[in-house]
Order: structure tokens, then sequence, then C-alpha cells
DNA sequence: TGGGTCGCCGGAAACGTTACCATTGCGCGA
DNA sequence: TCGCGCAATGGTAACGTTTCCGGCGACCCA
């Protein structure tokens, strides 16, 4: 089995067929100038030898691969696996491969990544980078001849366009909403705060907070669920006890909603809570919660929408450098209003 | 910007040394017979022009491409992206790149992808079979000449070698859990019937259900949460109501939880619930609900391994073809007993 | 009827790399 | 002192495509 049998070449089948490699090559690419009774002998041979072309001549001749990659802290975070979802999907649209390679947030995979990715000469790449403000990652992308898009995070440096959603607006809604309905001690947990879209929620926080003169209140050191509980803890013991909070991740959110459920503290009557992203059952679990949602398919399909501009544009026109690099589009988030900032009951 | 100027080559990085392509390659292979000192040289060429090798040309030349594919219905879904980051993860070990492609269950797709990956010339692939019968896929794969391993859903005729989990015992299983509870008018809900996977958890719920001499009661139906809930409506109604439900779905495991929740039927008192797959909240949402688990981060590494194993040794020994393709891997699913089988209260 | 154009086709170079073989020194045993 | 083997290196032929270019009929129009 897996037999090494060889696969046919594209000379055999013009041996085959009787006819030049030329012409074979021209029928493959249904370039015209070819007699309908020829390529009909061509066809006939391709199928008989059972005759795929070699993708790597191809490439070597020609310089494009036909293929994207995409470079994400992890693919199994529904996140960027939904991301990855429609890039694939748009990609094979146009006749390309994906390539998809985790960083884990780690700059030095990273690097890898790209590097790899730039060895096999894709045409282009989405990137979802671990740190905006890095150096070394803005030189290895200008270094990189070839369209790249920043996804969810932008690259600082106007070194390639971004998609983004609006983290800032999003979480000064979020914490708006929460001071509109009363509550003032509103606290914030976290998540890894080195991360740009949980720094840029934590700023809309403090943006809202401070707008409404409240005292703003940041735990960044929520990354498992035992911090979290010690954390939950010991803001319900304070003398002015939270009477809120505001998580800036999906896994904050359901520690923070578990450890409140096992307490045995109300919500929202004791305790109001908003997460931001939504989650599969966000809108089953009693009370349901409130989150901020994120246009996750917009965002990919925004992504690969402006790389397939760009990889067409390219041998077109060619926008000048500027517009093109400077392109940042910032998608709008919504809040779900459920049951747990005390918009309104769950019916039972 | 993205500038196309051109990758530096080899033979450039040579005449930049002053040494020839040959000793170029080789220090890049680490190959030995060379001069530390021409070594260093030649390096410091590599990096002053930013030299990359083409990979291009490197398969064209050794017939191996170092990378790999991964053919499934869907990346968004949970279960595969988990597959899918494990997947990646091992091959970045062996120093291999991952193409992923989507079918959709669709056997067009399918057949796409399997010939586009045979194009690119991946060194191997693991695919997760629309239909495990078509013959069509079948005697692609047999002309594929590439160790492929199939994952979640076995292909017929021992043409791969599989890693699947049992899908029947573990159906059986938590059938016969709540049978154990005493309840006898189990329902199962089950979702696309023509898959595999499904049909094997019906086949071990059936079994189950025979075994303790009770009638098996499957709505295969059930595609969207209206048609689950007017099925569960229907079945509360009969004159002998049910009073347990099994769903063989991640997704109608969910709807059936809303409905019954919605409709203010009590779990596991009047009606209780296992589902098939463990989600996030499951444990969370009250009543927790019990389900059976699979072990799918070991079925992603069995599989990389199984395929990785056919990719070194097919340069070694070689074991003989049947022993490989026979090659089933069958991993041990678990039953994660929470409150909505009865089997315990939640706490508070 | 002759020259120019056009449609169809094939030969061969080129893409960037690796691998085979040839070529050089050089130390060493006879 | 003379080969002989070995370490270090370079030349060059592939790998399978695409593409440029050139050949060869046929057709059209003067």
């Amino acid at each position: 089995m897996t037999k090494q049998k060889k696969h046919p070449t594209l000379k055999e089948v013009a041996k085959r067929a009787g006819v030049g490699t030329t012409t074979v090559s021209r029928v493959i690419n249904a370039v015209e100038h070819v007699e309908p009774w020829t390529k009909a002998r061509v066809e006939r041979a391709i199928k008989e030898l059972g005759y795929l072309p070699n993708h790597a001549a191809r490439v070597l001749k020609g310089h494009k691969t036909r293929t994207i990659g995409l470079v994400v802290p992890s693919i199994a975070d529904p996140f960027f696996s939904s991301c990855a979802e429609v890039l694939q999907g748009i990609a094979r649209q146009h006749g390309f491969l994906l390539i998809v390679l985790t960083t884990h947030n780690e700059s030095a995979m990273e690097r890898e990544a790209v590097n790899t990715l730039i060895q096999h000469r894709v045409d282009g790449f989405v990137i979802s980078p671990a740190d905006a403000e890095s150096d070394e990652l803005r030189s290895l992308l200008t270094r990189v001849m070839v369209p790249v898009v920043a996804l969810d995070r932008p690259v600082a440096g106007a070194v390639a366009p971004s998609v983004v959603a609006d983290n800032f607006v999003g979480a000064e809604h979020a914490t708006h909403h929460l001071i509109a309905h009363g509550y003032k001690r509103i606290a914030c947990l976290t998540g890894e705060i080195e991360l740009y879209t949980i720094r840029e929620r934590a700023r809309g926080y403090q943006a809202a907070m401070a707008a409404a003169g409240l005292k703003a209140m940041r735990n960044t050191s929520i990354y498992d669920c035992t911090a979290c509980e010690s954390a939950i803890e010991k803001m319900l013991k304070e003398p002015d006890p939270v009477d809120a909070i505001f998580t800036l991740k999906n896994s904050v959110t359901v520690d923070a909603f578990e450890v409140l459920q096992r307490m045995g503290v109300p919500i929202p009557e004791k305790v109001a809570l908003i997460g931001y992203d939504d989650f599969q059952l966000a809108g089953t679990v009693r009370p349901s919660i409130t989150v901020v949602q994120q246009p996750i398919e917009e965002l990919g399909k925004t992504a690969a929408e402006l790389l397939f501009r760009h990889l067409k544009g390219s041998s077109a026109v060619a926008m000048p450098a500027e517009a093109k690099a400077r392109q940042q589009v910032l998608l709008k988030t919504s809040l779900i209003p459920r049951a747990s900032c005390g918009c309104r009951p769950d019916p039972s």
C-alpha cells in the first residue's frame, strides 16, 4: 500500500496523446488556440493516466502558489476557528488553499510561522499578532513582499491593513449599560492584560467609569478559576462591596458565573454580570448572561475580502502604498441584553 | 508596498559568499564536509540577503513537501477544530505544515479536496469522510499513493487505518445508565442519521433498549430547534409519555434542554436527559447535563501519530500492507454523570 | 497567383534546488 | 619520492511546468 508509483507527468500525457507538451499545458489551463479534436484526445489521455498537475513545478515557473496562510494564537479557540472557517471558504472560492499555523501568543512561534509561510511562498496571509507593538514583527512584515492583513489585533506602524472589532467602544458601552442600571461598584476581571484586545476593553471600561465619575476596579490577575474565585470573594467582603462584574473574556465570564452560582450570590440582584464575547449557552443558562457580541463571521469575511482585493489588485492598478497600509477596518460590536444585567427576567 | 522585489536565490547567495551552489546547499541542509570558515561566510551571506530556500524548487527536486492535509466537514465545529489544533501542533514538531480543507459533508467537495491535496503532493493526510461507504472515495483513496488516516469515521474496505471513538458502546452505556436509573420510556433524538457517528450511536441505543426488553423510540428528523420542539411536545403528550431523552449530538442536546426549560418540564424529575458529546457549559447549567464524553484530544493525537509513523516508516522497514491498512483504533468514551440523569443533585 | 496574416502546434529554455560526479590539495605509508 | 585515499568544493544535469518563439499550413485580398 501507499506505493510510490510516481505520478504521471505532463510529458507522459503528451506522448500518450501524440501531441507536444505545450498543447497539453494549453488544454489544462484552458488557453485557446487548440483544436477541439486535439483537446479531446489530450483530455482522454489525462483521464486515462489519472494525471494531476504538479503544483511545485507550476509554482517554480509561475511564482504564484494560490495558497494563503493564517497565523493565529490557537485554532481550537472558537473565535479563531470560526474565522478560519470563513477564510478557508472564501479562499476555496478563489481557488486558494489555506495553511494554518498557531502561535500560542508567543512571538518566537509567530516569527517562525511567518518565515515558514514565506518559504512556502504563500501569496498572502492573515495574522493575529501576539504583540501589536513588536518591532521584530513589524520589520518582518515589511520584508515580506506579499499582502498581509491583521485580524482582531492591529499591528502598529501602518505596516498592514487590519480588521478589528471595536473593543474600546464595546466595553465602554457595556460598562455604561451597567451604570445606567444604577450599579456603581463595578469591577472588571480581565484575563491576559498584555493582549491588545483585552487592553482595549479595559480602556473602554475605565473610560466609561471615569465619565460617570466612578472608581474603576480592575483585577488583571484573573487567569484561571481559582484566581477568579478568590478575587470575587475578596471583592464581596469589602466594606463597600462590588455590585456588578464586567468580565473581559469568555473563559473568565464562565468562571465568574460558576463562582457566583456556587457562592449562592443571586444574579443580578446582588451582583450583576456582563461578559465580553458571546458563547453557546449564554442565553440558555439561568440567569441568562448579558454579553458583548463580536461580529466574528464579519471579521473573517472582511479580512478575507481585503486580502483578496490586494491579491488581485497587485497585478492591476495598485493603489498607492499608504492608502493600502493604513486601511483600518473597525467593526461594531453589539450588546445582547439578557437577564444577568438586570435588564429583563428570564421566562420560566 | 507589497513590492515584488523577487526573493534572493541560492545562486545569489553562492556568488555573494564566493562559493559554489553545492556548498551553500550543504550548509543549509547541515550536511558535513564543509570547512567552518566557509560555512561562516555562507551563513553571513544568507543573513545579509535575507535568503529563505524556495520550497517549490525543493519539492520539485526531492519529491517531499513536508506538508500534510486535513479534510473535515467543518473547522468551526469545536470537535474538529480541537483535532486540528493537536494535529497542527504535532505536524509542526515534525517540521510539517498543515493544509485544512472543509467539506460540509458533501462528497463532491470531499473529492475535490482530496484531489487538491494530491496536486499539492502532500506527504499524507487525515480525513473525516462524509460517507464511509462511498465507492468513489474508496477508489480515490487507493489511488492516492500516500498515507491516509481516517478520523472519527472509518472508511470501508480497509483502505486506510482509522481512529474513531467507540460510538456504539458510548451510546449503549449511556442508555443503560438511564435504564439503570429506572427510566423506561427513553426517546432518542438523533440529528443527521446519515452520518456514521450518529448511526453508530443510534445502534448502541437500540441495542441497549433491546437488551432491557424496552421499546426503542427514535426520532431521526431532528435537525433544527423547531423540529426538536414539536417532537418533544408530541412525545410528552402521548398516553404513555417519555420519561427520558437521549440526544445524539451536541446541538440537539442544547435544543432539547432549552425546549424542556421553556416548557417548564422539570429535569430530571419529569424527563431525564443525557447528551452525546461534552460541551463548555454542560456542567455549569442548572441542572447540569450528563453527557458522554469523547476523547477528542486523544483522537487527534492518535491520528497524527499513526500518520507520522507511516510517513517515517515508509522509508524504513515498511510493515506489510494489510497490517497497516487494517489498523483500526477504537478509543473509549466516558460517561460524565451530572444532574440531568438523576444521578446527583446540583449543589446549592 | 503571391505575399501577408492568422490559427494551431512543438522545441527548448528557464524557474531554484539537490545529487551525482569530477577536481583539487594534502597527508601518509611504502 | 610516489601514488592513494580522503576531505573540501564546484560544475551540471535533472525535477515538471510554463512560455517564448519559430514553423507550417490555410485563408484572404489585391
